[in-house]
DNA sequence: CGAATAAAAGACAAAAATATCTTTTATTCA
DNA sequence: TGAATAAAAGATATTTTTGTCTTTTATTCG
């Protein structure tokens, strides 16, 4: 089991997938997208209207239709996707699971874990959803696999 | 979800409640440990059986039996035990998921996400199993609930 | 309008994680 | 030796996560 759920890997990924098409006013299909993130096709498209309730992305349905990324929405911290879809536990949980740990009442770990929450908060405020548009449009990076 | 699964949060608490318990030579048994730790008695027994053939703990059978540390043990850091249950994906694995990911080959979160990472291994391999003995003893801190 | 397209939604299936209960094995001690 | 104790091991159940398939709804365009 890696960091995060695969829920919020094939989210990020769809997500900087779409942001990169939507630089041009594309609007990638979920097929598109699944076959370009290396994700199961409708186990994605559960992901991505969850995304889209929540106003991380939009649609449209009918030919020609798909998802894209207002470019406001291309600002947004790629934090706002693992809220979206599961809380915000992983940034404020305690390591040990200790419901009663805090700041005023600490766990063991609490002080040392709470850097790396705190690493892990940073990246995923500081990262927006469009940061990587040219890279990924160039091919230089790449989502799959 | 938390950044740790159940199994280690269960485990790393046991192993804490554990390793104070054997500053006095003392063993507490499973049901006891789980009481204290507050996770479900019979699922822990699984955690304690692996942890133990990983060589993290041990056990004695039948009466005044129960799970004890090495002093040697006490030394040992915090991510053996992650490593023991679960492997190294959590220090290794791509934030994204993708398998391409590599220092020579970084998907678009590999920079960023490695501080992570690596803060997570640093804080693991620094903690050792028997540091908080002293304050779990003294009761200055718990680990249930 | 009606056919085609594509997302939304609903139902279901499989796998993994978590949890519970029972039986077996090893050990102690009277 | 035999009863009691406690971990090990095995079996089963529940829940959550992940994955697949089908039907419905909205949209476009001839």
């Amino acid at each position: 089991m890696g960091l995060f759920s695969k829920t919020c890997e094939y989210a990020m990924r769809a997500v900087f997938y779409i942001a990169s098409h939507s630089a041009d006013g594309s609007r990638p299909g979920i097929k598109e997208i699944a076959e370009n993130i290396n994700s199961p096709e409708h186990f994605l498209a559960k992901i991505l209207q969850k995304l889209s309730k929540g106003g991380i992305i939009s649609s449209i349905k009918g030919p020609n239709g798909g998802f894209y990324i207002e470019p406001n929405g291309l600002k947004r911290p790629l934090a706002d996707i693992i809220t979206c879809l599961e809380g915000d536990e992983i940034f404020t949980g305690c390591g040990m699971g200790l419901s009663y740990c805090s700041e005023s009442n600490p766990c063991p770990l609490h002080n040392e874990f709470k850097k790396v929450r705190n690493q892990l908060t940073h990246m995923l405020y500081k990262t927006s959803i469009g940061e990587f548009n040219s890279e990924l449009l160039t091919g230089a990076l790449t989502l799959n696999k």
